[in-house]
RNA sequence: GACCCCUUCGUCUAGUGGCCUAGGACAUCACCCUUUCACGGUGAAGACACGGGUUCGAGUCCCGUAGGGGUCGCCA
């Protein structure tokens, strides 16, 4: 049977990065084993699903290219489905009409803690005569449980779990309203789209008992679950949004390339050896749930940022440029001309930079000149004491060159210091400051080529005094 | 509270009874490269939560303790 996988996220917010994980696995494991990978959206609660939060979703998981294999399910489109199944439980004496008030459950929660026992709702109506039920009230459908023994699941990445009856009790199948939940919705819906491996986070992992007998009740051989290890903050507790529980839009604000978010995620919770870097070919070559371990994870901006340097690095030019541009002409005007030096520094601009973020940044002294005084404290410091004045004496004994070369450049530079008695870096810093803005930049004789001899003259001998 | 799951360097992890004087990556520190920064290179420091077993031999198997997480909705 071929493998059939599913993302099923609930919009009710952006794509956050857990869910991000959870697709990726999905997809991963379908691509691995040569099967289908499908998006659901879980829409069932009508009040909290918006439609901004699907555009989020769906936007999130384009970006990330983990778009399904099919048109995304609209889960709640569904619910005469769902209902008639569950219609059918009651028809067949698997499920029954609860007629318990919101009341009657909090006072056996209530009791059922004090006592300490496990939550569990015991419903009179499981076994009473339908003919005992109040006129006017509107019921729930339960399913029957089993009550005693225990359930056995063989979870792919939680190895096998047991779990004991008292501890399930008869949930919910349909509301008084007779809207479907979204335990019989999944249920239903996974067994109709043909879904083999539910693979999510291992908050559902309980889920699984309940819905394993759902699946029994029906007739439908369950399919197999790998519930996989929930991402933590980098302090341990709960992704909050502080740290991390944002959207993979936020993600991709902060300047991290999809491919480098992909590859961090992965890496997070799975491993292949000693292997890091991992390409998405490889990826799908490689992964599979034995891999997967059991164990939460912490989330470190460190590392993604590191695995995004190296993204950045092996990324074309033209693309960087793209999207260099489109940060930077939020603020200020870029001209072909502009656009052109962004271009031709780029080779020399992104080994240095480890978000697009950074890189927009360090590219914009080849859109604008540098206001004096400098935000940058160390680069304006390199102007002061004298600095200044090198600038502006650089730019002069630079007027007379006629091939501007990176080589002629460097030639007429270090006999410059030389006659000044100056170490070239006593030079070259204080020209950097100058021309760039700043303390830290791409190398000087390869910015003053692209930035060409009219304008490096420009700022050189504009340099203010300190 | 009940139940379930988890526990190797600060972090992500390799490790499936002897190959482990526990390996890699990020972060940290030092040095090298060097016009700055970044990259790269070399090296350092750094972990099997604790206690019992099983075994000739345990990071690897079992039990317990501690700590962490998750679930207990007419939410998903």
């Amino acid at each position: 049977m071929s493998v059939v996988t599913r993302f099923a996220p609930s919009p009710t917010g952006f794509l956050h990065i857990g869910g991000a994980r959870t697709a990726l696995f999905n997809f991963l494991y379908a691509r691995h084993h040569g099967g289908r990978y499908l998006l659901r959206i879980e829409d069932t609660d009508r009040q909290r699903s918006t439609a901004e939060a699907i555009d989020a979703i769906l936007d999130g998981l384009a970006w990330l290219g983990l778009e399904g294999d099919a048109p995304p399910v609209y889960q709640s489109q569904n619910a005469a489905r769902h209902a008639e199944v569950a219609e059918r439980l009651l028809a067949e004496g698997a499920a029954y009409k609860c007629y318990l008030s919101a009341e009657e459950l909090d006072a056996q929660r209530k009791a059922a803690r004090a006592e300490g026992r496990p939550m569990r709702i015991v419903s009179p109506w499981r076994d009473r005569d339908p003919a005992d039920a109040p006129e006017d009230a509107a019921p729930v459908l339960r399913i029957k449980m089993p009550q005693d023994g225990e359930t056995r699941i063989q979870d792919e990445v939680q190895g096998e779990v047991t779990i004991g009856h008292q501890q399930l009790d008869d949930f919910v199948l349909l509301r008084g309203d007779g809207s479907p939940t979204y335990m019989l919705s999944v249920v239903v819906d996974d067994h109709d789209m043909g879904v083999t491996h539910v693979i999510r986070g291992d908050d559902h992992l309980t889920n699984a008992f309940r819905q394993h007998h759902l699946y029994k009740a029906c007739g439908w051989e369950p399919p197999s679950f790998a519930h996989i290890p929930l991402i933590h903050g980098p302090d341990g507790a709960k992704l909050s949004k502080r740290h991390g529980a944002l959207g993979v839009d936020a993600y991709r604000e902060m300047g991290y390339l999809p491919e480098a978010l992909k590859n961090y995620l992965l890496r997070l919770g799975w491993a292949h050896g000693d292997d890091e870097v991992i390409s998405e070919a490889q990826a799908v070559e490689w992964f599979d749930l034995p891999g997967v371990g059991r164990s939460a994870a912490r989330f470190d901006f460190k590392k993604l940022e590191h695995l995004n340097g190296h993204y950045l690095r092996e990324a074309e030019d033209a693309r960087l440029t793209e999207a260099v541009i489109e940060r930077l002409s939020r603020d200020i005007p870029v001209d072909d001309a502009g656009r052109a030096r962004v271009a031709a520094g780029m080779a020399g601009l992104k080994t240095r930079a480890h978000t697009l973020a950074q890189l927009a940044q360090d590219a914009r002294f080849y859109l604008e000149r540098p206001q004096f005084p400098l935000d940058n404290p160390k680069a304006e410091k390199l102007l002061q004491g004298g600095g200044a004045a090198v600038a502006r004496g650089a730019g002069e004994a630079l007027a007379e060159l006629e091939d501007w070369t990176e080589e002629a450049l460097e030639a007429q530079l270090r006999a410059f210091a030389e006659t000044h008695g100056l170490g070239f870096g006593k030079v070259a810093q204080p020209l950097r400051a100058a021309l760039t803005g700043s303390n830290a930049s791409p190398g000087l004789f390869e910015l003053m080529v692209i930035l060409g001899k009219t304008e490096v003259l420009a700022r050189l001998l504009e340099t203010p005094e300190h």
